[in-house]
DNA sequence: ATCCCGAATTAGAATAATTCCAATTTCCGC
DNA sequence: GCGGAAATTGGAATTATTCTAATTCGGGAT
């Protein structure tokens, strides 16, 4: 359809190094299939909901240790518009996001292939960094 | 010291038209005066802090509606990591943030001179961005 | 298979940042 | 100086998230 939104979910054969030191509980696994089944960078709380289709035994501080064992073993990635409560995504690939302003829906954007930090900002060398996040607002070209 | 914290505050002959529209009034002026003092990103609550003591009648949420008023002015800029509480930086040149993961400190990252949007990010054309945040973190060379 | 023990789950309470509300107060234009 | 719209205020309300303490689970050793 549009640029955005190409995907990349971790290839089958280097899921068991992620996978390495976690276990796999059922809620675990219930709240990444969720994840996994819709591209739509869901909320804690959307994921709750999800959730309890199948497990309706789970609680909302479930899904929040989930979501943070998730993320911390990089199954996932959390993403933050400003002080919007955080989202999750499961394409793993390096990538930002965007918002459309007019419908609030997220799309991935991709990097383009090659370049890197210093390629676009002045930073002191020496710099090490751990964590990146860039997110962007505005409206598509309809 | 480092090649981070480029600093611009408004050149004097464009405050106006920033103004417009904007009654300054005392506890404005006060917040952002207090922003305007030091660059050290101060939360709001900071902000409330620091304001106290030379108006000790300004009230918390005063301070967060001056900020949102001077925010959306762009007299100042609110900046977000994760979901930590917003802070606010008086440097309204294009930049960005690089948190030190050891100290908390936040830095200001400038682009590299001419950089476009389109130049690293695999945008689809039509795109109007309206909003960018890109927050870093991890560690300098010390 | 059973026991043990650390880890995970759970419900609910607690916290923290921010926003809302309703009652003043301020202050700009007349 | 007066009227009215906008700003300020203190406190209550809201929202997302984290914490707590009790319970349950599950894998390895026996």
């Amino acid at each position: 359809m549009i640029a955005f939104d190409h995907h990349s979910s971790p290839a089958p054969e280097e899921l068991p190094s992620l996978l390495e030191g976690l276990r796999m509980t059922k809620q675990r696994r219930e709240v990444l299939s969720v994840i996994l089944a819709e591209r739509d960078h869901p909320t804690a709380n959307d994921v709750f909901t999800r959730s309890k289709e199948r497990m309706p035994t789970i609680s909302l501080a479930t899904v929040y240790n989930c979501l943070e064992a998730l993320v911390s073993h990089k199954l996932v990635k959390q993403v933050n518009f400003e002080r919007e409560s955080s989202r999750y995504c499961p394409n793993l690939s390096d990538h930002c996001h965007f918002q459309d302003e007019k419908t609030g829906t997220i799309h991935d954007v991709v990097f383009k292939k090659g370049v890197k930090l210093e390629d676009f900002l002045e930073l002191p060398q020496g710099t090490e960094i751990s964590h990146l996040e860039l997110s962007l607002k505005g409206r598509i070209g309809y």
